[in-house]
DNA sequence: ATCCCCATTCGTTGGACCAGAATATGGTTA
DNA sequence: TAACCATATTCTGGTCCAACGAATGGGGAT
């Protein structure tokens, strides 16, 4: 079972196949009828029969097209085209995404450099409702029954957080690490237990309420920097 | 309307039907056994027989994993497992037909929010090597033959720039973003012209040579707000 | 306008055939 | 006998076909 090949002398995806044909033509055929998003494709059973091939066939391609973002197909109504290239790219890209040391690193010093910094791009889009919202998960946090969801309403705040500021690529690449920092949370929470996130969180939102940038920096560096404490005592290698 | 939804995150995307299930399965089968890159999932008839559905189900669960750069599968061979989850995710955006406005706007704000605010991710790790490096692809950039060729070494600067955070996880989720941000770098150029850019980078770069983290804040806002700008002024309606 | 029924469409299944590659087989020769 | 090469066999993926179930949108009846 284990392959004993030092590498594939071919390096190069398969280019060929009715399939790989199929949906460089479908793709052909997007481009030549200027659909856009929210129009629809023609059944799987016209395409087959345009393109005289299976509709198995067509079913493939179509899935492919639909993991790459392309499309998104609803039962009765046929494949509508859409605009998620960049969330489905994430997608793939974490589909393997480890829960190594390194991208423990790497993730929690990208949540430093976002949330931190977060404030200017936050405060135009605040409304009472975020920031009731943000408060409620921060009081299930403290009411969660076990870790997991003690976690989970960790995370639910700080995607909140993020997601007000309205910026699809970086909620994007939020949901994306989810696994990850769900796992850094699981292990902080069982270190430091959780009302000093609680803490941290309501100074947060009460700098938020007042419109206050630095408090809001200060609070933020501390909650986040004391996540990344508990870790980097566990890594050995944080050099060059 | 804030229903306590256990576990579906991202409602958009089917999560539901047996090829999702089988395609979950799978993963979850590749993680438990300990397959790593190199080895050979079973075949197609048998893992149709062993998880109960057909095979062209399992056919289907197969491609998507293939779509994901997951698995490459030889005939003959079978499915065998390949690490290609990052160029997968590139081919996956450089699929993409068209970029709407909204993805222009969105991840140039991921970029303003991002690189502005490096300066201390960089700091630390910035060797004179590294300034060197960035001074000879702005140079680049001056030089370049063409359009395409000046928003390849834009890209290349700026890439080198998040390189030097040493944050690998950020580092690859610029290079899933690089096509988008060619194109927006393309655009801008044939608008503004390539010295502007230049100055703006020279002066990033000095602002890192002397350690001046308010003048890198300052002079990198300014330069993406540049391309943030010209591209706000001109957004034309999709092409219908 | 509302409700109900039906036709259409996707989702999935099971089976079939074909081309090609890996392997076993058998014959040939040193 | 043993090494070697050509052939046959046997998998495996790639494609196609026919069919059924479930869900849903639309059209007709009220």
């Amino acid at each position: 079972m284990l392959a004993a090949r030092p590498l594939p002398p071919d390096p190069d995806i398969a280019r060929s196949g009715a399939v790989h044909t199929l949906v460089a033509e479908l793709r052909a055929m997007i481009a030549a009828e200027g659909l856009v998003t929210g129009d629809s494709l023609p059944t799987e059973r016209e395409l087959s029969e345009r393109f005289g091939m299976a509709r198995n066939t067509v079913r493939e391609a179509i899935g492919v097209l639909r993991a790459y973002g392309v499309i998104e197909v609803r039962p009765k109504v046929g494949a509508v085209l859409i605009n998620r290239h960049l969330s489905a790219a994430l997608d793939v890209f974490s589909f393997q995404l480890s829960i190594s040391p390194e991208t423990f690193a790497d993730i929690q010093g990208f949540r430093q450099l976002v949330e931190v910094n977060l404030f200017d791009a936050l405060a135009p889009h605040l409304t009472m409702a975020d920031l009731a919202r943000l408060e409620a998960q921060n009081a299930a946090m403290l009411a969660a029954p076990d870790v997991a969801a003690c976690a989970a309403a960790d995370y639910a705040f700080h995607h909140a957080l993020v997601a007000i500021a309205g910026n699809a690529t970086l909620r994007d690449v939020y949901r994306i690490m989810e696994p990850v920092i769900l796992r850094l949370m699981e292990t902080g929470k069982e270190t430091r237990g959780r009302d000093m996130a609680h803490a941290s969180h309501a100074a947060i939102i009460r700098a938020l309420r007042e419109g206050d940038r630095l408090a809001y920096q200060y609070f933020m560096a501390d909650h986040l920097h004391q996540g990344l404490g508990f870790f980097t005592a566990t890594t050995p290698e944080a050099a060059p």
